[in-house]
DNA sequence: AAGTGGTCTAGACCACTAT
DNA sequence: TAGTGGTCTAGACCACTTC
């Protein structure tokens, strides 16, 4: 327990987190900061960062004057819909062995509602990539990512397979920060509906989002749509603080 | 800047809350936490708590070595999925005047299901209680909040318009610390979309939800129903950590 | 009364960005 | 190189729960 990076708070979150999940502590009661402080060798500052980090996830709970206890039916979400990122990730925390087949990826101007969110003039070319996940041979998730073709430094459009953050760092050079998201229901239309398996109509969720870079720059527009049926979003909801 | 309780952080954080709002940084740029502390007399530590959970909240960003800025985007989303508590809290934000309309008040036997996420025995009694949120006149939300009947204390289902947090102090003398939610896409049944007045079969978003006391105890179990045309939900997803 | 988590301080050093 | 945010320490005091 000396090496940076990854930082002291981060090795002492996944050690605690190994712990819990393996079931060390009885009772579900976790020992008192100061004594983990002692124990790990680190200030206790350090060891409440990493467990205010762990019960944000929802991992373990808090009760000032009584202690840190082990919360059991947060540990159960697999996918926090705060903290998704790659597809690939969210199927295969579900235990699935994932596959993306490209649908197609195709150069079209802008619409009113895409530049906007997209910074950019009305008109000017985005490069529309479709995707597909699967579980071995069941579609999930369907996307559609967009992204203005002025931001491409060079011509990868074969590489859509790989990972949009993963893309947009190899040829935009701009690493994705975060997604504002907005949740929409919606009846699949036919075409969507034939691509996922399921029948015209069928109710899903959508995902409408803009991803941001470090610089805080819209650099992608994003369409997801789902298989509720094989892919259901969990998430914690807390009191608003102030 | 001197009484605690609240505390200083959210002092702080209030405070420059209020600040950003306003305007008063130019270009964005929020003077260095080192300024920040001197300024307003606390640590930097304190400036850096309360920094963070407006980072959380989306009203900043921070690029180490760079500085901390307004985050633009970020200060447009009203209903954050996450900090959502009461349901006319969620329509005032919206700008609009909520009223709440007591549907039904029943006892019910609980199914297997609910009994199971309320840990109590199938066909023990259950409160049910359904309520109806409008903006004006129009239906905003359908909610069906289960009780447990043995957790009333007393008699207090007249209390129904309340909302669910302060009923469940009064009544059952347990404190809501958070819900677990499932995020479900439906089509409105003919019930539920007369009452939301819409028509059968609109696409709606549903929240399957377990809400848990300070004990970490299950206590009510919820479901509720969204008009999306006048209610949509939005949230900031950022990479997950470790 | 003892022990726990919650808040706050003052100060050190590091990693990174700007110029 | 100067200035920023990121991490970590050691220690103090408070609020609360438990016995």
């Amino acid at each position: 327990m000396i090496a940076r990076n990854p930082s002291l708070t981060d090795q002492v979150k996944v050690h605690l987190k190994e712990r819990i999940v393996a079931g060390d502590f009885e009772a579900g009661r976790i020992p008192s900061e100061t004594e983990l402080a002692a124990d790990l060798g680190v200030s206790r500052t350090t060891i409440r960062d990493a467990l205010s980090r762990l019960e944000s996830e929802g991992s373990i709970y808090r009760k000032q004057g009584a202690g840190t206890f082990v919360n059991e039916p947060g540990l159960q979400i697999k996918s926090r819909l705060e903290e998704i990122w790659s597809y690939e990730e969210v199927l295969r925390d579900h235990g699935y062995a994932p596959s993306v087949r490209v649908i197609g990826v195709n150069e079209k101007p802008a619409d009113e509602a895409i530049a906007n969110d997209l910074a950019v003039e009305t008109g000017s070319p985005v490069l529309v990539m479709e995707k597909l996940f699967l579980e071995d041979d069941d579609p999930v998730i369907l996307t559609m990512n967009r992204i203005p073709v002025g931001y491409l430094d060079n011509d990868g459009r074969d590489d859509a397979v790989e990972p949009l953050y993963a893309f947009l760092e190899a040829h935009c050079h701009r690493k994705l920060a975060y997604y504002l998201s907005e949740i929409v229901p919606v009846a699949l239309d036919l075409k969507k509906a034939r691509l996922l398996g399921v029948p015209k109509g069928t109710p899903a969720i959508c995902f409408e989002e803009i991803g941001f870079d470090l610089d805080n720059a819209p650099v992608v527009r994003s369409t997801s749509f789902f298989r509720d049926d094989l892919l259901r979003f969990r998430l914690i909801r807390r009191r608003a603080g102030a």
